[in-house]
DNA sequence: ACCTGAACACCGTTCAAGT
DNA sequence: ACCTGAACACCGTTCAAGT
């Protein structure tokens, strides 16, 4: 075949097929033999899009950050409402694509989507009148938690089979095997009563700064 | 040479050679043939110890996060005091091998250290008077603020060099090239505010449970 | 029980060759 | 410029064979 007249891959398709694999069947099913397969052509042919792999993956991790809305911090929304609105928001932007999440959050993290995104957050903090070293620490630890909170469940930590927990070594786990029946319900109940402390305590020191 | 009259491998040694290759070149330079070889042995050597190469990884992050200080549960110290400490030992384990976290935060997290943490976590926070359903709340929020923190370096995300932060397109990020300088110190400051926001927020809820 | 080498079905990446 | 097949140096894991 060698070169077609009209390319057969572009950089989006194959970051869609790369992210397709991800969600489906998580990070390590993503293979270049695998991708290549799954859109009709060689492995080496997606060496002519991207350096490396990693390459590919940060283009998939940066459009998973890209969903996540930062208006509230343009539109004059007060600053602990905006923080909650947001931080939802990206929970729920790498939440919805949780197995890329340990690749994002480790990376260098100099994607275009990240760099907008702590843009936001620090602006929009300054402009509600913390000091610059409180709001570059604001957005550091939102993304600690939301990153932390996206990465693995808590919940499903906690097998089903209450066998599991002998009283003898974890006297307080016994009613820890309900846990991953209500994995969803937990994980959710921990990121917002989470979220409301930190919002809460921020404002303690809000208030400590006047 | 087939079988010694002394085994030449033990799980101990298998797990203490990985935690070291984890430390010094980080999680992708870990294979069964890696660790054979740093430890004198053929690489299906090892599968004589442990089943899977997964399970290697999971006795290293166990053997960290047995680490973890969970003393001040147990004597009386009040519980935000107890939080802040147990999140420091918590963070410091973590960090003093952060190559191992995105495996240790993703897994199904039912290694013995892992229990006996959430196990201590839970107790302490029911005798200090929350109720069970905030007490597990509150070992969840946690886990996702420390292992966030652990998992990746805010700081580290940004280069040191300004010309990657075109005003236009980051109209707030002139001095984020100065992060990357102090990492450290940035990382461990939004830590640190977060830990006391969170808890001062958490000090909140608990009086208006009252 | 615990080690070995050979083997299987994979990897990421490079490169010369084709149009 | 953009694709191909062949090749290199790797993987995790299984298995029969040895003591």
């Amino acid at each position: 075949m060698a070169r077609p007249r009209k390319p057969l891959l572009s950089r989006d398709r194959i970051v869609a097929a790369a992210l397709a694999v991800v969600d489906a069947e998580g990070l390590q099913a993503v293979s270049t033999r695998r991708l290549a397969a799954e859109l009709g052509v060689s492995g080496p042919s997606l060496y002519n899009h991207f350096r490396t792999k990693d390459e590919i993956l940060d283009a998939v991790a940066d459009t998973v950050v890209a969903q996540v809305d930062l208006s509230m911090f343009e539109d004059g929304t007060h600053w602990p409402e905006a923080l909650v609105g947001w931080a939802r928001s990206y929970r729920a932007a790498l939440a919805a694509h949780p197995n890329i999440v340990p690749f994002l959050a480790q990376g260098p993290g100099r994607r275009p989507a990240g760099l907008r995104l702590a843009d936001a957050v620090f602006g929009g903090m300054v402009d509600a009148g913390w000091p610059p070293a409180y709001a570059t620490r604001i957005g550091a630890m939102m993304r600690y938690f939301v990153a932390g909170s996206a990465l693995g469940s808590f919940a499903r930590g906690f097998v089903g089979d209450p066998s599991a927990y002998d009283p003898a070594d974890y006297p307080h786990l016994g009613q820890a095997h309900l846990l991953a029946e209500h994995q969803q319900r937990v994980d959710e109940g921990a990121f917002e009563t989470g979220l409301r402390a930190l919002v809460d305590g921020l404002a303690v020191q809000f208030e400590q700064l006047r």
